[in-house]
RNA sequence: UGGGGCGUCGCCAAGCGGUAAGGCAGCGGCCUUUGGAGCCGUUAUUCGAAGGUUCGAAUCCUUCCGCCCCAGCCA
């Protein structure tokens, strides 16, 4: 036995909780995920589905997943199936345990109609723009509205002729009767229902008036028996309302606790600029590799195991946070380190060829497929006169710091040989590099020196007459700028997009073996990062996304030497 | 400005009156057939500030400062 705390579990949530099952307020945990279908889910909602789903399954309890389908206009089953496949992918299942807040419609409309018997909600006939009018501000306090102290009877005849279509739409809602004097806003007689002659996802025409989420949400936990219903900061105001609706009504009373949301940099996290970012075109759609949706990061490559240790490494707190995606990034290579097959793979071609080498023949070399997993294996990897090694690994002026290949350089092939290059053939027109002509040492196969001689790099290679080819894209950071926000008066995010964002390579050059690559298997291409199979691929047109880079020490170095001249 | 919440290392975050965990990032080194991975070392005399209580405070009290959220018939 071991006394091991797990880190998640000393949280201020889970301490709430654990204090609640001494004291005997609650005998069990019981939580839920209450997403409006109406949008993708992104990697913040990936942080209450965490909470929620993984405390109940700590607590031997459960989680339901409850779509709160109060605006029909907005919502669409589209989105609760898109939904529901993130949610599972992340790796959490709510058993028979879905519902959906329109199952409640006519709990919640009986519920109101004993508010309204208890003379505690009415009818009103004020305009959208009349109720802002008579709300106050945030120093001064409201002004009743004039319809507040119509009858009992008078509320309920007009509520049923509500709910039976004989009204308008947005002519008369019902609200709350609480106190439009009160310093807390939501407490100034919140709306209920409003009249809204849309088609709803689930529930059609029956309705035309519908709740709003105030009203709704914290008697659909009730109804539904929530013992803790974890939430965001966002609706801690909201509490004193959901808890006068509790007890005005006298129903049982789940215990509400918000925790901080989760901010990432270089990174925006609200649906309404992700959805700008799609709609006006600067990323290819919801899945795009570049957002933080869940299905985006899905086709990126990232791993559920990946973002749930992140999670759990943020940790749960109140306060508000921007947490570094370097934390993020550095879960995703560690989780992708000890799984990915290596493979070679050539982004930016460069053609060696091996004057010594015997024509024709061709010999493999046997590949370890990821020194992390020695279950994992090896491979046969073809090698001939006529290679492709990566650009940035020559250079004809290298600085002291670079130790690849260079003109009477000698390195090692991965699982090959030593090569020395010879000379470096250019296009006599531009003066660029075309070929590199080198020599290779019989002796060192396997890429070890009989004479105990070392050389200081290990380049990875592709054989040319076996090379596969592939499309690879590249992804960086969709902003440029820590916190996308911030910006300039008259400016918005989109002026901090990363232009670079995105880079396509054509003609990259892959290890035979890879051909066999099934859509998202993930790889690592060594010394390069983590690569998957995109979606978009065909017979014949292979694409591969990067996920991740590798650390790169090197390029680190450049940047100083660069920042240095 | 009324109400609510938050302020511990560059970024997260433990700490719950007994003398500042940990992770990421950074830096230095070791190791290495991935300049990867791994390993080791290193960074808060100080907890937004000032007072006070106490033998003793990041933890209790007071005041002040800063940041975030709330004025949708959105959720």
């Amino acid at each position: 036995m071991t006394n091991l705390e797990p880190a998640s579990g000393t949280d201020f949530i889970r301490e709430a909780i654990r204090q609640d099952l001494a004291s005997g307020r609650f005998h069990r945990v019981q939580t839920r995920f209450p997403p409006e279908p109406n949008g993708y889910l992104h990697i913040g909602h990936a942080k209450a589905i965490w909470i929620n789903f993984g405390i109940a399954q700590e607590f031997g309890g459960f989680c339901s997943l409850r779509f709160d389908d109060t605006n029909p206009a907005a919502e669409d089953v589209e989105y609760v199936e898109a939904q529901k496949e993130d949610i599972r992918w992340l790796g959490y299942d709510w058993g028979e345990h879905l519902y959906f807040a329109s199952d409640y419609y006519e709990q919640l409309y009986e519920l109101a109609e004993k508010l309204i018997k208890k003379g505690k909600a009415y009818v009103c006939d004020l305009s959208p723009e009349e109720v802002r009018a008579y709300r106050g501000t945030l120093t001064e306090p409201g002004r009743n509205s004039p319809y507040r102290d119509r009858s009992v009877e008078e509320n309920l005849d007009l509520f049923r002729r509500m709910r039976a279509g004989e009204f308008p739409e947005g002519s008369r809602t019902l609200r709350a009767k609480i106190d439009m004097a009160s310093p807390n806003l939501n407490l100034r007689d919140p709306i209920m229902y409003r009249i809204l002659y849309v088609t709803h996802h689930r529930t059609g025409n029956t309705w035309c008036i519908y709740p709003t989420y105030d009203w709704a949400h914290g008697q659909c936990d009730s109804l539904e028996g929530v013992t803790h219903s974890l939430c965001d900061l966002g609706y801690e105001g909201h509490r004193p309302l959901y808890d006068w609706f509790l007890d005005e009504l006298g129903i049982y009373h789940p215990r509400q606790i918000e925790f901080g949301r989760l901010n990432l940099t270089y990174t925006v996290l609200s649906k309404r600029y992700l959805r700008r970012l799609v709609e006006e075109g600067y990323v290819s759609g919801w899945d795009d590799p570049r957002m933080p949706t869940l299905v985006g990061m899905r086709r990126r490559g990232y791993t559920p195991e990946a973002i749930r240790t992140f999670l759990e490494l943020v940790g749960v707190s109140k306060a508000n946070s921007i947490v570094d995606v370097s934390l993020l990034e550095y879960c995703l290579r560690q989780d992708l380190n000890k799984r990915a097959l290596r493979r070679m793979a050539v982004l930016r071609p460069l053609k060696v060829i091996l004057d010594n080498y015997p024509e024709g023949l061709v010999e493999e070399v046997e590949a370890v497929n990821n020194p992390e997993d020695p279950s994992a294996g090896t491979r046969k990897v073809p090698f001939s006169k006529i290679l492709y090694i990566e650009r940035d690994d020559f250079m004809e002026n290298p600085p002291k710091q670079f130790y690849r290949l260079a003109p009477g350089r000698e390195v090692r092939l991965r699982y090959a040989y030593f090569i020395r290059c010879e000379r470096a053939v250019k296009d006599p027109s531009t003066g660029e590099v075309i070929e590199l002509h080198c020599t290779y040492d019989p002796a060192t196969r396997g890429g070890d020196a009989p004479d105990g001689r070392k050389v200081k790099a290990t380049l990875h290679w592709v054989s040319a007459a076996h090379a596969i080819e592939a499309e690879v894209r590249l992804y960086d950071r969709l902003f440029a700028v820590e916190d996308p926000l911030d910006v300039p008066e008259g400016k918005d995010f989109t002026a901090h997009l990363n232009p670079n964002s995105l880079h396509i390579l054509k003609g990259c050059k892959l290890e035979p073996s890879l051909a066999e690559a099934q859509i998202s298997d993930r790889f690592q291409f060594e010394r390069l990062g983590y690569f998957c199979l995109d979606p978009d691929s065909r017979d014949g047109r292979l694409v591969f996304n990067r996920t991740e880079s590798l650390r790169d020490t090197w390029a680190k170095i450049q940047q100083k030497l660069g920042a240095d001249s």
